[in-house]
RNA sequence: GGCCCGGUGGCUCAGCUGGUUAGAGCGCCGCCCUGUCACGGCGGAGGUCGUGGGUUCGAACCCCAUCCGGGUCGCCA
């Protein structure tokens, strides 16, 4: 009987146990993809790109048993040579190759130049071409550092007593009014695409007190804009025993400092190849909705349309106020209209025309909408009543009340949002791996 | 969905008030080059100008329709 027993040990070494030393002189096995050759004539230089970044490796006429004509970009190959440290090498090391063995070969050439520094094209063709433009290590670095920050949300959340959890996206009906939802048949029943994971994240309150979740939201809204996707990754949490809205604040603030100070440490080589400069999160300004609507009004002399709302321009123009008055990007704008929020948001008690609710802005974008919500089971039967709605299909969720709740709150920050603002992307498709919106469903 | 802008080799673009063989850079193919790192040099292939109709002696260019894309607004993360 043969068993498996676990990982198997690879004959094949990495960029990084190179770079750790101890294997100058040594002959070594390493795989990868051709990313770019470069013909000098009598030596070429191989570029192999693997998943921790390039690895340049030299091919000298004679010494290298294969012949330089048979090698294509793009190609899987297993080489084998001698590590050598070497200065005029990118990476202070590089291997004289001796042998190169190729697994796999593409049957086309890349209808882009991948191995460019920048891709030079169009997002619409980046994305028609994703799994191929993906392989450019710029573009691929976006998507190492949203890695970075699902990894801080989850990490940091841990330490702070946590739980994650998966709900389903699969729902009988819509959790909040206002955004469209994609309807599917379930087995001949109406269904819907979860827009939002707040009931069941709220009901987890009552189980775990502190719960995460990192998941798909879907929007079947027919907008077509740089910052809307209709499938969207949401950091959610929600927490209970809250003292007040701000504590959810305050999470969130944690989350960013310990996020950011972990892309700074782990995510080094991306932030370096993006050009990126990293926010200063040490401490966020907040500000009363109608007070920001005041301040970018008077201070940019801009006229108030909309006092529910903040149109995208307020919000831009708050992101520069916050930005020129207290070199912060990020600005917690706080207490936004009863009217424009959701029934199950808290009204705040000192005057019930508003919520104690927030959104983040970040450069100028609101990434998050976060805030305390009714704990009590009267109270929310009351506003439901009072908003004309029907408790039909909400039973499920209004037993979490009915049988008891602590004060509690959450939010949900967009993702592909975040990453936008962050590596300062002009489109939030650009830091959505396959997106999908008003005209994509593939790749 | 409303409004604005755009579709020209594989990719990114230029192409004047309509005029005869539609250009460039990158990529690709061939040759040359021991140190490249956006390698360089020489040569070459590759385009029914989104699609359909119209105006004209003549359309990539003007008109109409249509499809696709970009931006913006409403709404949102």
């Amino acid at each position: 009987m043969e068993f498996i027993t676990g990982v198997k040990q690879k004959e094949t070494v990495g960029i990084k146990q190179i770079a750790e030393g101890g294997m100058v002189g040594k002959t070594v096995k390493v795989n990868g993809a051709v990313h770019t050759i470069r013909d000098m004539g009598e030596v070429a230089f191989i570029i192999l790109r693997k998943s921790e970044g390039l690895m340049q490796c030299v091919y000298e006429e004679g010494k290298t048993e294969f012949d330089l004509k048979e090698l294509k970009e793009e190609a899987a190959v297993e080489v084998e040579g001698v590590v050598a440290l070497e200065e005029r090498a990118p990476q202070g090391f590089e291997l004289r190759l001796t042998k190169i063995r190729v697994l796999s070969e593409p049957a086309e050439v890349l209808p882009l130049a991948i191995s460019k520094w920048k891709l030079n094209t169009s997002l619409e063709t980046k994305l028609s071409l994703r799994p191929v433009s993906l392989r450019n290590v710029r573009e691929r670095a976006k998507f190492k550092i949203q890695e970075g920050i699902v990894r801080g949300f989850r990490d940091y959340l841990f330490t702070q007593g946590f739980t994650e959890v998966r709900t389903p996206k699969i729902t009988a009906k819509g959790a909040e009014g206002g955004a469209n939802i994609f309807k599917l048949d379930y087995f001949g029943k109406k269904a819907v695409l979860a827009q939002s994971p707040q009931f069941y994240k709220q009901m987890m309150v009552g189980v775990y007190d502190r719960v995460i979740e990192v998941g798909p939201v879907f929007r079947a809204e027919k907008h077509n804009t740089t910052r809307h996707l209709n499938e969207y990754t949401g950091l959610d949490f929600e927490m209970g025993y809250i003292d007040s809205f701000e504590d959810i604040m305050a999470m969130e603030t944690g989350f960013l400092q310990y996020t950011m100070a972990l892309l700074e440490k782990e995510y080094e080589k991306e932030l370096k190849l993006l050009d990126i400069t990293l926010p200063k999160v040490n401490e966020i300004p907040q500000v009363r909705f109608d007070k920001a609507k005041e301040l970018v009004s008077e201070k940019y002399n801009r006229k108030i349309r909309n006092p529910y709302d903040l149109e995208p321009e307020e919000e831009i123009l708050i992101g520069r106020y916050f930005k020129e008055e207290f070199d912060s990007d990020f600005v917690f704008v706080t207490h936004y209209p009863s009217k424009k929020r959701p029934f199950y948001a808290m009204d705040d008690p000192a005057d019930s025309r508003f919520t104690l609710s927030f959104d983040l802005l970040f450069k100028g974008m609101e990434i998050t909408t976060g805030g305390q919500r009714i704990h009590d089971y009267q109270m929310l039967l009351d506003k439901i009543a009072a908003r004309g709605m029907e408790t039909e299909g909400m039973e499920p969720y209004l037993m979490i009340f009915k049988y008891g709740m602590p004060p509690h709150g959450g939010l949900g920050i967009g993702l592909e949002r975040l990453t936008m603002r962050l590596l300062d992307e002009q489109n939030v498709r650009e830091t959505a791996l396959f997106p999908r919106d008003l005209n994509r469903l593939e790749p």
